[in-house]
Order: C-alpha cells, then structure tokens, then sequence
DNA sequence: ACCTATCTCCTTACGGCGTACGGAGTTCGT
DNA sequence: ACGAACTCCGTACGCCGTAAGGAGATAGGT
C-alpha cells in the first residue's frame, strides 16, 4: 500500500548483495541451497503474477520450497530483496539510432514496455535508487541517448528526468486501466453501464458541460473511459516536440 | 504496499456516500456520533502525516475514539474509506487566466501542490475514478482551461491526461526525495558521502563515462541528487512548448 | 403508549504480515 | 580434531482488514 523504500540499512552488504559479492569467496558452513538470483526471481515472479502487495517472506520463501526464515540469510530483509529485484529487472540492451528523437523515443518505449511487464516497478520509490550495476547502466545509456546533441549536462539530466517521469505517469495510467479491469472482471464499457444511472440521478449534467462533451466524445472515440496507449503515444509526441524547441 | 484500487462494491452505496445522500434522510436508531465526512477528515490527517501505508481502520477508530467495527457503519470498507479522501481532497477554486497557456500551467502546478500536500494520493489508483462530486468538477475545470482554443475534444481529453501524468511523476519524484530524507534522517550529501566510497570499490566510472560525467555535474549544481522544484518547472516548461507545437 | 424494524456500537476471532530470537546441524580453515 | 561461521528452522509478537453476532437506542405505525 505504501511506496516502498530503498533499505535504510547497511550500505555496505547492500552493494555486495547487489554486485553479487559475497558468492565469490568460499566459507565455512552449510552450502547455501540458492543464489541470490535465484531468490530475486523467485520473488519478480510472484510480484508480476500477483502484485507487489501480495508480494511476501512467507510465499517467496513457498516457491522456493524452504522456511520463511531462511531467506534472511540470503538478504538482510523485504526492503533490500525489492532493491534486488528492481536492479535485476532494469537489466536490458542498449539503444541506437540516427538521430536524438529515435533514440530518446526509445528510451520511452523500453521504459514504457518494462512497467507493463513488471506493473510494480510502478511501485518503487526511485529517490536515491539501489546503487546495483543494471541501474548505473541504465542511466548511462538513457544519458547517452541524448549526449553531443548541444545541451549542457544539466539539462541532459532533467531531459531523462521528464522522460523518465512522464513515462512513470503514462504507464501508471496504462497499468491501472489493465489491472482494474482484470480484479473487478468488468469492462470499462460495463462499469460505466452500471454507474451511469446511478450518476445520473445526482448529477446535473449542465452544472459541468465542458466535461459531459468531452467525457461522451472521449467515450465514443476510445470504446472505454480511456485509451492509455493511445495517450502515452500523443503525450509522448507533444513532449519530444517540448525537447526539440529547446534544441533550436 | 500496493495501489489502492476503488471500491468494487455496491456503486449506488458508493455513490450515496460520495455525495452525502444517507445524512438527508431521517432514520430509526440512535443518532450517529459522526458525519461521514468527520471520518473522512479523521483518515485523511492520519495518511497526510504517516502515509497511506500506516493508515488503518484502527488508527481512524482511536482518533475519532470509538472502536474500530463501528467504523463500518459509516464506510462499507477501506476502499470506500480511501475513495471518499480522494474526493474530498480534490475540492478546489477555480482556475482563469488569460491565455491558455497560463490557465494550464495554473492547473499543472495546482495539481502538483494537491500531491505535495496529500502524498498519499500518488498511491491512489484514478482508473475508474471514484464518482464524487469534486472528481466531476475537478475534470470539467481542467478541460475549460484548454476550452475554445482550437482542439478537438479528443485532443482535449489527451492533452489533459498528458498533463495529469507528468504532474504525477514529477509529484512522485518530488515527494519520495522529500519522505526518504525524513525517513532515514540523512541528506542527499550525507547518504551520498555513504554510498559512494563503497560504490567506488565496485563500480568502474570509465564504463560509464556519460552517467560520471553528468552525474557530477548534476551534483555540483544541486547540492543534492536532485532538485525536484526545478525537475518540475523544466518538464513543464518543455512539455507546454510541446502542446503549443500542436496549436500552430 | 407500545411494538418492531432498524439503527449504532461493541467484543471476539481468524488468517495474513515482517521479522526478532535462539537452537540444531553442517562445513570450512587451521 | 577443533572452533568459528554458516544454513536452516520453530516459535512468537504485534500489527492488519473485517466477518459474525449481540446489546441497547430510537424512529414510525398503530
């Protein structure tokens, strides 16, 4: 229910937990049964499957066929397991193309992608991010998209930021729509069915006519209360047009 | 920990709730302690200063000093609980201005400080959006500031949810730099000055020389690992461009 | 004035959560 | 062969939302 943290913990066993560390060198004890890896999967895969709500100790620890406690050998707790998972899923190729607009739009779209394939990324909060490789990469390569195109390094920064942040909106948008309609089993067509009439007996329809037209036309257009990948495309559009007007 | 969805309950109750139905009529039984909307207000000071996270139906219980099963028979549920603060919070004046340019970057920057001061509504899922009064007028007084300006409705109704999303991701930014300096109690130059020795025995910056390169910058400028105020005013400045783009 | 339906408010209880604590058994360097 | 360091587990605590059902209060109909 809350955005989730980046673990306050030890900075130290987190960076060794995320750049994989401590498997290199050889200890006393039992073997342990994973890896590190194979634990954030376990985990990633419960998260796509059910939500990082029903994300828990308990039901990673299921799948993976051991005691809930066990797992707290393998990380310190829940808070550097999402950190875990986060640095694991922004794992991905690079990006290239002729010119800065492909590139950037690229950027957008991977980013887009990725939330719809892990919704609870959506979740995560990004201030000061887990410091694993897969996130330095990343912002290597969404800077490089734009790098030598004649804006000054700070501007790169908040150019990747807006993207970044627009793409965050767009797709928590796209998600909602997709996950709403999965839970209630409902349409978008056959929730406004049933709210309609009920709408309807409270609502003076002329007290807001700017929103009764648009909302009717909008409705009409989309087949459904919205269109998100639609918009994502429009919004994405108008805000790459925004970048280019600063260039000249 | 997950996005709180709307209520997939009876819609007329939830109707009759959001738009204060019940109270009007007379009814046998004690008279109840409370209005619905004193409860609102009761959860919604909780979520404003712990997060949506540490918002319970005890919690609103204690504050409102009852126990917590009577809460339900003012609100069917939590989720009824949260749709009624989202509805409540978004009541607000009215926006003009000149040109619209300046009505829409009036509506951005309300918006942006809607979610300053209510953080959790960043976790509050808007697909299907609870049918409140204040949702509908919210909606009608966004789309009148890009009203007569030469869009087709449809393009209304994207530009509108363009700005939605962006403000959404900025507010998100800004919020969890702010939330995760009061958690763990360390600035930015503090956690960094944490991080980086550790980051440096690992991490190799000729690899990614762009992300070194703006990184730093971006840090010198700052005095932090961001400027959210800033991030915002930029985006916003380049994303209305991006619009204006559209008009001629 | 009484009856009854309906209301408010309560206590109790269930199954979920993260993880602190401490114990049992295993494997390494020496 | 030994001790340190490890893996794994059982138990327990205090949180959560809310189902179930009971006690007492109050309205309208008679």
């Amino acid at each position: 229910m809350t955005i989730d943290f980046t673990g306050g913990g030890d900075p130290r066993r987190s960076i060794e937990l995320l750049w994989g560390l401590r498997s290199a060198v050889s200890r006393p004890g039992p073997k342990p049964r994973f890896t590190v890896a194979e634990v954030a999967a376990a985990a990633i895969a419960i998260a796509d499957a059910e939500g990082l709500g029903a994300l828990s100790m308990r039901k990673v620890a299921e799948r993976l066929g051991v005691s809930p406690m066990s797992l707290y050998t393998y990380v310190p707790g829940k808070a550097e397991l999402i950190d875990l998972m986060f640095d694991t899923v922004l794992a991905s190729g690079e990006v290239d193309g002729d010119d800065w607009r492909e590139r950037l739009e690229r950027v957008a779209r991977d980013n887009f992608a990725l939330y719809l394939r892990h919704p609870w990324l959506l979740q995560v909060a990004t201030a000061r991010p887990p410091l694993g490789p897969h996130v330095v990469a990343k912002y290597d390569r969404d800077l490089r998209a734009i790098d030598g195109i004649g804006l000054t390094d700070i501007e790169m920064d908040l150019v990747v930021q807006l993207v970044a942040d627009y793409v965050h909106g767009a797709a928590r948008t796209a998600v909602a729509a997709t996950l709403v309609a999965q839970r209630t089993g409902l349409t978008d067509e056959q929730w406004w069915e049933r709210a309609a009439p009920v709408l309807a007996e409270v609502l003076d329809p002329s007290a807001t006519p700017t929103a009764s037209r648009v909302g009717s036309a909008a409705g009409a257009e989309y087949n459904a209360a919205s269109d998100p990948a639609r918009a994502f495309e429009f919004g994405l559009a108008r805000l790459l047009d925004g970048v280019a007007a600063l260039l000249k």
